[in-house]
Formats: structure tokens, C-alpha cells, sequence
DNA sequence: ATCTCTGCGATTGTCTACAATCTACAGACG
DNA sequence: CGTCTGTAGATTGTAGACAATCGCAGAGAT
């Protein structure tokens, strides 16, 4: 009956900019420092200058980028203090996410989150690098999105963005990737459980303990870049 | 010595316009449904369609408007949900933020803090209505302020922003005003008495009562505007 | 030698005109 | 009479040119 065919979609210039500039900001390929001039965007894209100008106004309001009148835009820079925020935004929020999704005791929820999980691990065990991260960061959004906060899940969006943006720039040290799936196990038996402060504390720890990882080998010029152009 | 001149600031267009409608949302002069036409704003505003788009797609990425390609853009919607995630997310916010200000010991924050209380409470006194709200709000910024968190603050700006417009959209019921300010004094004696599990109850429940509030008496159609030319 | 000022290049800010797209309504066709 | 089609008007999307502003280098004065 129904063909199925593919959505056709047509987004408008700024929004393709957007994402363009947005993904190549949060996978590092545009590192902090570097200069983002409006004129050279619009050549290497092949566009006016202005839907990129709306797209980098965006990036502003989401704070990825910053804009001196007259002078420049610039990707963010990061200094330490701002991973230490990050992640402890990051853990108020799934803090408070993982009590909702606990109060909720759907099923469905906790299948799926042990689901993934459980694909991390796989993951780990073939030293799928790539993979696990991904699943890691799927894991935490539907932790999010299954509080069913909108409110909530717009602000994470912002966080996570910056998150990611941060795990791209630092030079991870090899540690073991199964452990890091496993890490989810006993926050994922908490929940089962119904034990919201034991959830909440593991949760916590967890969060804690990667922002630790990162912010330890953080040198702020590592990946800031002079000039950009 | 200091002439204390004003400072001379030549604010873009694009920032004037910028402000200008998110006050107007704000304060409710723009409601919830209000569609605004570019070319309007642009005879209004004696100004090109190029700088008010700019200032248009700050305001979606802040998330108090909304705009559908090539049809329209309108005043966001509030639903009776929306209010109760946005005091909920206060409640969270202004709660961990209590906790970093406990942890500070800051004498000066709390003499601050209860300045300005004590001045909520005259205003009340004098039945100044407009005086208390300001006085409020700021009593609520300069605990987000105190906090050092410069995420926090940035998050707390979008929250802080649409519970502004959710405030000035309800028809407030004749409250005891000096009994709002009141309520804000056990809360100090917590943070002075360092004992963050009470005072992030009392705030908790300071806020959950002013949203609870809210959401009583909203009718969604209440402030909502069908066509708004 | 040092300071001041002027001009230049680079970059963002703004304006105007034109293109693309959507909705609604009127008219053709069965 | 209902359904489809096409056209008009409104609105946003994009392009390209021009204006405003900033930082800096270099000439000239002291």
C-alpha cells in the first residue's frame, strides 16, 4: 500500500551551514582559536554571506563560536574551568533525569537502556572504539529523553554538544573499553531496583569520574589553534 | 575626578532589535501566538529585513519564538506543561546553585542576599507590587550569580527568561506581598546555619509553591492571540 | 627616538532586489 | 456536486553591493 518512499527534504541553506559548521566544531576538525571569516565561508560553500551570517548567530546563541564587532568570529575556546562546568552540568541533569525515569518504572525503558548497554560491551570486547562511544552517548541521550522533560532535553542538547566537543579534543588514554560498559550495569540495577539515591550517587560518580579523566589531561592550548586561517 | 560620563555604545541594529522584542515577549506586550511579519518589523523598526532576521533566529535558538519555513513566525506557545517543566528546571537549578553558595561561606553573599530581602519586605509593605517582583527576581539572579558557574548562569538566563513571560501572562491573584518576601527568610537562616539538605528543601518548595501558582490559574488561551497583525 | 595622526586593508554590518516556497481560493473537469 | 489543478498573494530565503568600523603600519612632527 505504502510505498515508503524517502522524505524529500529540502533545508535551507542556513540550516545546512549550521549543521556543516556545528559538526565540524563538536568533532574538532574546527578547533578552538580558529577564525571563522564570513567571506572565505561564503567562497568555500558556494553561498552568500547571508544565511551563513544567521547560521553563525546560531552558533553564537549556542555558544560554540564568539563574535568581536567589526574584528572576527572565532570558535570558543575552552579552558579547564569550563570542562569542570560542563560536566557537573552534565550531572545535574542526568541526576535529575534518572529520578524521573525511575518514578516513571517503565518496562520499556529499562530494556532498552540494557540493551545498548549491552551492545557497549560487545563493542569493548572487539575494541570498537568508535562504536562504544557511540553507544555511550545514545545511552545518556535516552536516559534524557525518557524523562519526557522537554524543557530538560533542550538544555541537555546544549551540554551534550559541548561535551562532545570536549571528548574530540582531548587525546584519550587507552583505557579498558569493556570496563567503561560495564561502568552502566549497577546504575542500570539501581534503577531496576527503584533505589533512587543509590541511582543518583552511581550516576553522579560515573559523570564525575570521566569529567575527571578529561580535565586531567587537559592542557588548554593542546588543541587551540593561532590564527585559523 | 570621574565625570562618570555615560557610556557611549553603539549597539547594532541588530542587537537593538534583538532586545527590543524579547522585552516586548517578556513583559507580554508580544503574547504567545503573535506572528511576526520581517517586512513589518522592518517598516516598524525603519530598518532592513537583514538585521531583524539575524535578531529572529537568536530568539528561536533561545526558544521564545517560532518560525515555519516560508510561512511564518509566531510567539512560542506556552502549555500548561511548559510552565511546569520551566519552574521545575528553576527548582533544580536554583538548588544546586544553593549548594555551591553554602559551600563558599561567603559572608558578603549573604549579607547581600538578605539585603535585599529586607528591601522586598518594605516594598511589600508599601504595596508596591512592581518593586517586589523586580527585588525578587534579583534576589534569584544573584543566587545564580553567586554560584561562579558560568554554564549555570547561561542555563539559568533561558529558564529565568521564560518564567519572566510566564509571570507577566497570568493574571496575578492579590497575594499578601510581604508574605513573599517573608518567604525568603527561613531560606537564608539555612545557608547562614550552612545546612544545605534544608535549605535546598525550603528553596525547593519556595519555588514548587510559586509554580504551582502559576499553573493553577492558566488557561492556555488565556494570553494566546489567533491571528496578531 | 618617540609620539601622533592619517590612510589602508580586512572584516563585519546593513540595505535592496530578486527567487523560492507555502496557503488559500477560484475555476475546470468528471 | 466533489475533486483536482492551477494561479495569485503573502512570506520567508538568498544574493550581491555598499557602508561602517576596527587595527595597524607608516609618514611626519616634536
Amino acid at each position: 500500500m505504502k510505498p515508503n518512499l524517502p522524505q524529500i527534504k529540502n533545508l535551507s541553506i542556513r540550516e545546512q551551514t549550521l549543521v556543516t559548521l556545528r559538526e565540524a566544531i563538536l568533532t574538532g576538525e574546527l578547533k578552538p582559536g580558529h577564525s571563522l571569516i564570513e567571506m572565505d565561508l561564503s567562497r568555500q560553500l558556494g553561498v552568500s554571506r547571508a544565511p551563513i551570517r544567521e547560521a553563525l548567530r546560531i552558533l553564537n546563541t549556542e555558544g560554540l563560536i564568539e563574535t568581536i564587532p567589526y574584528h572576527g568570529t572565532t570558535v570558543r575556546r575552552l579552558t579547564r574551568t569550563d570542562i569542570e562546568e560542563i560536566y557537573s552540568m552534565r550531572s545535574l541533569l542526568e541526576t535529575f533525569a534518572v529520578e524521573q525515569v525511575i518514578r516513571a518504572r517503565n518496562p520499556d525503558h529499562l530494556r532498552r537502556l540494557r540493551d545498548t548497554v549491552e551492545d557497549m560491551i560487545l563493542a569493548g570486547r572487539d575494541n570498537n572504539i568508535n562504536t562504544v562511544n557511540i553507544l555511550d552517548r545514545d545511552f545518556h541521550d535516552a536516559l534524557i529523553e525518557m524523562s519526557g522533560h522537554s524543557l530538560l532535553i533542550s538544555m541537555w542538547q546544549t551540554v551534550a554538544m559541548k561535551a562532545r566537543q570536549v571528548m574530540a579534543l582531548v587525546n584519550r588514554r587507552n583505557t579498558d573499553l569493556t570496563q567503561i560498559a560495564r561502568n552502566h550495569l549497577p546504575l542500570l540495577d539501581a534503577m531496576e531496583g527503584g533505589d533512587i539515591p543509590r541511582a543518583s550517587e552511581l550516576l553522579r560518580a560515573h559523570i564525575a569520574s570521566a569529567g575527571d579523566l578529561v580535565a586531567e589531561d587537559w592542557q588548554s592550548d593542546s588543541a587551540a589553534v593561532g590564527d585559523g586561517s
